[in-house]
DNA sequence: TCAAAAGTGTTTTGGTTACACCCATGC
DNA sequence: GCATGGGTGTAACCAAAACACTTTTGA
């Protein structure tokens, strides 16, 4: 539990370094055992989770924002993330919950404020992140997509509009580079896109789309040790894969 | 030329009643003559045009917001108005300019803040249009995309992102009853295709697929009085449209 | 040796593209 | 009548979907 005086410090501390009333929320995405995984938050003074959040500095541009609060909660960097969304309803803020509101008189409670924030999401590197806690936070662990605690606020409404703009980007961009570890079969891959869409795929309709996008490095390799015939490993072809974003995968009209 | 007494006193009414930091931006496309319009405003005190904003009250949904900024400038409500981007370098504020910055304070003066500005872009329908300017303009107007004037800020970015997210979204969802009369004939419908993807149509292909799409709705009547064939006039079937821009107009994967 | 997973191919199909022909109207 | 724009139909093509066969491996 926080005290009234750690809110307090915490809140004079904010309004020196942030720029009110703008908030900005991460949907962290990373993939693991076959299983979609959300990072999230259990706060100490509220029942509920949260996505990782936090503030914009006065002079520092928003998606700068969003990378130093991914970085934050993860210790990873650099990685893909976009805007998706502004999430903006005036009773977004925590002015019913009793401690935010009362312990701190409204006013000088910079987090009791009304907050206009910025959807972005992140595809991360399972591994590559150490998910860490912030000063509101008890706890900070990935989630299953299949078994989500309850959200606080709009959390929830987040989330989902997060996924899917993800299920959307999908169908006209490469996606796997930053949810993938280096190197991969193309079963595992599938696998991520399944666990995306919701949906079982073809096993050699996904192969050759994929492999016609040209974003694959096929290696020599077969990865063995596991049951049945062993798949060959891939890469992504990072160059062409950083194309492939720019251009897209297909073109309308 | 606005007075230093008018922006004391806009600025200090603006303090009362808006959220500090943030600002909204609407690129208003048009349609007329076969030539695809924005509205612009050309400022009083600064050389260069600008896209019609303003600000959030402090209890007001974002959304609201972009509709009453939108109402204002055109007398026009309720039309195809949509979040696409937000737009929050630290140096698209007014800062630089003498007569934002110097005549008043700048701690007082709420239009030299730094603004993250949520750009949202509307269709609307030419002639229900009525431009209005602000109070910080000379002119509202529609401008042509062809002919456009030098912008201010970063308008010129908010209105190409807003037009790169126009095409795409040409692709998977239905657009036009916005931007058309009630009444139209396929050819006036291609027109505006091709004017917002900036390339020609096949004519027989166009009216294969939009008619595919099941939202039109063929009228007994033809347009007479032109030159050559008359052609027949069709009305958006409003339940069908909707539904398919829910649904989009096809799926990947 | 057999079940299960993976590699590689072929057939089918449906949608898009390209193209041809006919009709109406004003000059 | 003829140029121009509009309505309608069809062949060609291509990419995605559906499907079959073979290979490898551990149990």
């Amino acid at each position: 539990m926080l005290t009234k005086e750690e809110l307090e410090e915490y809140s004079a501390e904010a309004i020196e370094i942030y720029l009110d009333h703008i908030s900005i929320d991460c949907v962290v995405f990373g993939f693991h055992e076959g299983q979609m995984k959300v990072l999230m938050l259990k706060s100490k003074n509220e029942d509920g989770w949260q996505l990782p959040g936090g503030f914009v500095q006065k002079r520092e541009p928003i998606d700068v924002a969003a990378n130093r609060i991914l970085a934050t909660r993860t210790g990873i960097d650099e990685v893909f993330l976009q805007q998706f969304h502004v999430f903006g309803a005036p009773d977004r803020n925590r002015q019913h919950n009793e401690m935010y509101a009362d312990m701190v008189a409204k006013e000088k409670n910079f987090f009791a404020h009304r907050f206009i924030s910025i959807g972005y999401y992140a595809l991360v590197d399972f591994f590559d992140a150490i998910p860490t806690p912030d000063e509101f936070s008890e706890i900070c662990t990935w989630r299953d997509l299949n078994d989500l605690p309850p959200f606080l606020l709009d959390h929830e409404l987040i989330f989902t509009t997060a996924l899917d703009t993800l299920r959307l980007q999908l169908s006209y961009q490469p996606i796997g580079y930053n949810l993938m570890p280096k190197e991969f079969t193309m079963p595992e891959l599938q696998k991520l896109y399944e666990t995306i869409l919701g949906k079982k795929l073809d096993r050699r309709n996904f192969q050759r789309r994929m492999l016609g996008f040209g974003i694959l490095n096929k290696l020599p390799q077969t990865r063995k040790g596991g049951a049945h015939k062993a798949p060959y490993l891939y890469s992504f072809d990072l160059e062409n894969y950083q194309a492939a974003l720019k251009e897209g995968l297909k073109s309308g009209w």
